[in-house]
This record gives structure tokens, C-alpha cells and sequence, in this order.
DNA sequence: CCAGATTAGTTGGACGTCAAAGGATTGTGA
DNA sequence: TCACAATCCTTTGACGTCCAACTAATCTGG
């Protein structure tokens, strides 16, 4: 999946070499790596979206499909969707408002509660979700470009990561 | 650095786990390590922008701030920035637009060819260029979360996710 | 029992990113 | 030399994200 072949060079690299020539040794290794997270997330994301293009679905709108087809009964509030795909409230209206016009998602009054909104999966959006997931998995997922054991590896060291910035309890 | 607290469990986990009971084991790893890509950068990026957020620079900004200081003559084609910092050549001009506004870069016309733009970092933009690296530094840079030799290891597993996909030569 | 606090969702504004299209300048091949 | 191609930058539009402010509904304590 080769990109762009104008950097005949690594910029991070280049970027840690400038560090550690202004005597920022100790900061060196997390502009790196931080910076290398911005651009992997970057590198990914397109891949992914490249996908799902043609699907007429983004990722933030794959990933709140996904999430209702888990649910029992295929239907959440819209708070609890921010809170479990770790985006703000404004975004999930946002997602929730185009995926509605697409057909792919209903917005459905709570029973007891008159301040909550529940986003209730459509059949139409249950089979674009399936879909979707089908093509990911076999054009991204499998494919990251590293070995499965190096891929667990990369995820220990994400999951210490979200640990430490108390990303959940 | 604690965030919200209203999860009492990994979402990533419990994704993973639908993977596995769908029979999708083979893409199980890659989407959780995507998606624990994708939700780190978010984490790192609202704690590089809320140290920012006060000197009035994103990380966008930033970075092209940077850029431009570590190159000899504090210019850079407009071009040449965006193939560097690996963002699209209207995020370019829509940044290098800001810093203008603010007083922290000039656009100058090139010598010889007409068609070139470059970016020259004022005395301003230098000056809060080193501010913002001292801050990132010590309030982000050296403080990830987690060792240095795992930082390192972190580095060097996106350093090969870059390298597969044909990020620089 | 009702005023004040809390919670849920929406709206509007600021930013960043990309894609696509357009204008200007330079390079090139017949 | 001159029409066509390539390069550089900008503009416009679609998305997503966050923040701050605002409305509506529910809860709570005196």
C-alpha cells in the first residue's frame, strides 16, 4: 500500500535527530512516538475510509453502526453511544443526524425517560453494517502490515497507553 | 491524567470480544490494535492541544512552526511543507493562512520560479516556536505514560506499520 | 411542593483534513 | 516557437471533532 514516494527519508527520524541536537534527549523518544501515533492514525484511517467509501459510510458512522448491532435490542441512547465510542456528545449528534438521513438509523423516544434520545438500527443499516465489517476485515484488519504477534505487541503497549491516561476504570 | 471516568470497562476489549464470538479471529487483532490507534492519537492530541490552547497554536500549527525553524533559512515552499509534515496541500495553505493572520509566518514569492510560495517564520513565530516546544516537552513529550524502552518499542512497531505502507522511501 | 441543580441532546462556531476543480507559471516536445 | 503537459497553490465543499451556550426534562432538598 505504498503512498506518496516524494520522502526519500523518515521526517520522525529526522525530526529525533533535531531533538537530540538541541540537548532534548529526555523528550526525544515520546515526540517519536507520539508523533508516529499521528501519522500511523492518519496512514489507517485513509485506508479504512478508502473502504468504506463506497459503501457511503465514514468511519465515525461505521463505528456507531457497529456498536448498535452488538446491543441487545439494537437501539441505544445517544449518550451512552458518546460515552462508549469515546467522542463528544455534539459528534454523536452529528453522526446520528446523517445516518438517519441515509436511512440506516431511527431516532426513537425513550420510554421513561423524556430527556433521552435512542438511536435504533434499521434492517437497512444492520446489512450496511455487515457489509462493511466483511470488507474491513479482509482489506485492513488482516492487512496492517505487521505480524500478528507484533500486532498484539503494538496493542499491549495502546492498551498502557489508554491505561495510564485513565481511559477506563 | 484521568479523563472521563464513566467507563467502568475497555471498549476495545469488549469489541474484541464481539470479533471473536462473530468468528472474525483473524481480524480480531488488527481491529483492536486500529482502533487502539485511533484512540490514542485522540488522547495525545487533546493533551498536545490543551498545552497549546494557551500559546494560541494546534499542533498543526505547530508542526509547520517547527518545521520552518529547523530548516536553515526559517523558509520552506509551501509545497515542500506539506510532502514534509505528510498532510494535504490545502491543509498547507489553510494553516500557513492562520500563522500569517498572527503575525508568526510571511508568504514570500520565490527567486526563480514564479509558481513557488514560501513560508518565512518571523521573529515572532520562532520566538513562540521554542516556547511551545519547552512546554510540549516536559508536559507531554516526557510524560506518555509509560517507559522509555516501551516508548521505544512503541516507535519502532509504527516505524514498521509506516515502512509497509510505503511511507517514505 | 416547588425552586435550583443536574442531565440529555442540539446548535453554532472554530479548526483540521481531504477531494476536486480552477488559475497561474513553467517546462517540453514536435 | 508554441500548444500541451506538469507543477504549485488556492478555493470550495463535505466531514469529523471539540467547546460553549442553550433548551427541555428530571431530580432533589428544604
Amino acid at each position: 500500500m505504498p503512498t506518496d514516494p516524494s520522502l526519500q527519508f523518515d521526517p520522525i527520524a529526522e525530526a529525533r535527530r533535531h531533538w537530540a541536537e538541541h540537548g532534548w534527549e529526555a523528550a526525544a523518544p515520546g515526540m517519536a512516538a507520539l508523533t508516529s501515533i499521528m501519522r500511523v492514525q492518519q496512514i489507517l484511517l485513509q485506508r479504512v475510509e478508502s473502504v468504506l467509501r463506497p459503501l457511503g459510510l465514514t468511519f465515525a458512522r461505521y463505528e456507531l453502526l457497529t456498536l448498535l448491532s452488538f446491543s441487545r435490542t439494537g437501539s441505544l441512547p445517544l449518550g451512552k453511544i458518546g460515552v462508549r465510542l469515546q467522542v463528544h456528545a455534539a459528534s454523536v449528534t452529528n453522526a446520528v443526524d446523517r445516518l438517519e438521513r441515509e436511512g440506516l438509523v431511527e431516532r426513537v423516544p425513550h420510554d421513561n425517560d423524556g430527556r433521552v434520545t435512542l438511536a435504533q438500527l434499521t434492517d437497512k443499516g444492520r446489512a450496511l453494517a455487515t457489509e462493511a465489517t466483511a470488507l474491513l476485515n479482509e482489506q485492513v484488519f488482516e492487512q496492517l502490515g505487521i505480524s500478528e504477534s507484533d500486532t498484539k505487541a503494538l496493542y499491549d503497549l495502546l492498551a498502557q497507553v489508554r491505561r495510564s491516561a485513565g481511559d477506563y476504570a
